[in-house]
DNA sequence: ATGCCAATCACCCGGAAGGGTGAGTGAGGC
DNA sequence: GCCTCACTCACCCTTCCGGGTGATTGGCAT
């Protein structure tokens, strides 16, 4: 489900070690100077607040990473409904709120083209109105 | 920026307090049986593991309650651009991809009557074309 | 060489959409 | 009582959109 990368592992294990270290550091000072009274305390509330710090940021890694994808282009839907390169671009313009006639400006070609290049769209998309054609294309994940 | 729950609050505290009052009971074994070589290890541990639980926990929430925001309608737009309560049903309806005519049969007006609703809609919304107003209004977070 | 297909463009037609104007009605505020 | 405003509807006119048909060109594959 979650993937987390080499990089974040490393540096989680990183952490770790160095609050283990930490921890038993202030282990070896507590034999050291008999401080039992009071370092036992200190000691438990840094250990405390130490992971649960690393398990907030492991947390946040955790969903972060999941819900940042920027947006995986359906190429297999495209295909399967046999969308040419030039109908994607097409389908993007008129998504974009376009009128026929901008399009074909923006394409530098005649507006009839762009009028047989929607007609074909809505025919691959199974619509009849360009509102429809961008919901499912949204749908579909072939536009953003 | 992130807000919290009164109830996630209690359940963190509770859990904290728990694992305290655990961490506590375990020094106080630990003095009762002077089982000082092994058990500040597992005491260790156990703090260790239980807090970096604690914080991944927190960490989820954290994130998991900021982007399971379920569409929170701007009000503030509606009023500030003049929206009427008619002219929203007639933009859902519209954004939904319904043409003028099923817009009028399905809220039970003439299509006269919504042709003027969509004028006003395209004036307060600043635009001229249907799709570029679905655009704006999902901006805006008027509409879904 | 033949065939297929994306891409280009044209023309026609009917209906939808958009722009503009005018107007009636009913609820709520001053 | 008067005014305002949302809501309703009508008519006109222009442009855009969608459906249908037909045709040409260039690339790619068999």
């Amino acid at each position: 489900m979650i993937t987390v990368g080499r990089q974040t592992l490393k540096i989680i294990l990183g952490y770790g070690l160095l609050l283990a270290a930490a921890a038993f550091a202030l282990e070896w000072l507590q034999y050291q100077y008999f401080l039992k009274s009071y370092s036992a305390e200190i000691y438990i509330v840094l250990i405390a607040f130490g992971f649960a710090a690393l398990g907030i940021w492991i947390g946040i890694r955790l969903t972060a990473k999941s819900d940042g994808a920027a947006f995986l282009r359906n190429d297999a839907a495209i295909a399967s409904l046999g969308i040419s390169p030039r109908e994607m671009e097409v389908l993007s313009a008129l998504a974009s709120g376009q009128s026929n006639k901008e399009i074909a400006r923006s394409l530098s070609v005649s507006p009839n083209t762009i009028k047989t290049h929607i007609a074909n769209l809505f025919e691959k998309l199974d619509v009849d109105r360009r509102v429809r054609a961008i919901e499912k294309a949204k749908f579909l994940r072939i536009i953003a």
